[in-house]
DNA sequence: TACATGATGCCCT
DNA sequence: GGGCATCATGTAG
């Protein structure tokens, strides 16, 4: 993608995501989510996520079966589910396991590498002038909960929807940067009321920029 | 056509 | 730590 920036970095293929929900979750954290834009390249590195399971997850948009609205869970793996929520914000998945079974993966917090400037913006966050003691903390509401990443990266139902995460000619892409995870943390998932017991929420340990309290 | 609800975040206390 | 904004979606009537 932009190796000058990134240094090399191998695009995720379809594949990939083509397996159970839990799998992809664990394998999508330290990898980076990446955006082109007209005004540069945003990068942020996947650090939480949460698997829905599809039909036997009450919790998950799926469980009911296929609507206009979820229907990108049940197509082919490597898509953008993005979905409108509490009147205010939208959230992204990717589609896991071969078109026709449901099942994705939430993104709940990334931190930033690249395009940080532009981010903050995108959330009305100004930085320019800060200490670098205020920024540190700063930088952890740019993309720290699915909501706030969503908006970082401009991710909107009407934008991207659909979209495939592992084409070339997508503008919103994973990719590996060779970046490998010491050791990941499982805990139920947030905000939920169905199957909240269940283990199916995966963060880096340690990780500055998981959302909530880490345990 | 109406209504209840939600994979959240912000602001105020 | 709690209340609230705000609306698309699905289901019931």
């Amino acid at each position: 993608m932009n190796t000058i920036l990134l240094g090399r970095v191998t695009s995720l293929k379809a594949d990939f995501f083509n397996r159970d929900p839990r799998r992809v979750a664990r394998a999508l954290l330290g990898k980076l989510l990446v955006r082109k834009t007209p005004q540069g390249i945003l990068a942020s590195r996947i650090v939480e996520t949460e698997a829905y399971l599809g039909q036997d997850d009450a919790a998950a948009h799926t469980a009911a079966g296929r609507t206009a609205r979820n229907a990108v869970l049940f197509g082919p793996p490597g898509h953008a589910y993005v979905y409108f929520i509490y009147g205010n914000h939208y959230c992204l998945n990717v589609s896991c396991l071969p078109d026709g079974i449901p099942g994705g993966v939430l993104f709940r917090a990334l931190e930033p590498v690249a395009g940080v400037e532009q981010m903050a913006k995108a959330r009305g966050i100004g930085l320019a002038k800060e200490t670098e003691r205020k920024k540190t903390s700063l930088l952890k509401k740019i993309s720290s909960g699915p909501g706030r990443m969503a908006e970082a990266f401009e991710i909107t139902r009407e934008r991207d929807n659909g979209k495939s995460l592992v084409s070339s000619r997508s503008d919103l892409r994973i990719v590996d940067d060779g970046y490998r995870v010491r050791r990941i943390v499982v805990t139920p998932r947030i905000g939920i009321v169905k199957s909240a017991d269940q283990p199916l929420r995966y963060f880096i340990a340690g990780n500055a920029f998981v959302s909530g309290r880490q345990v």
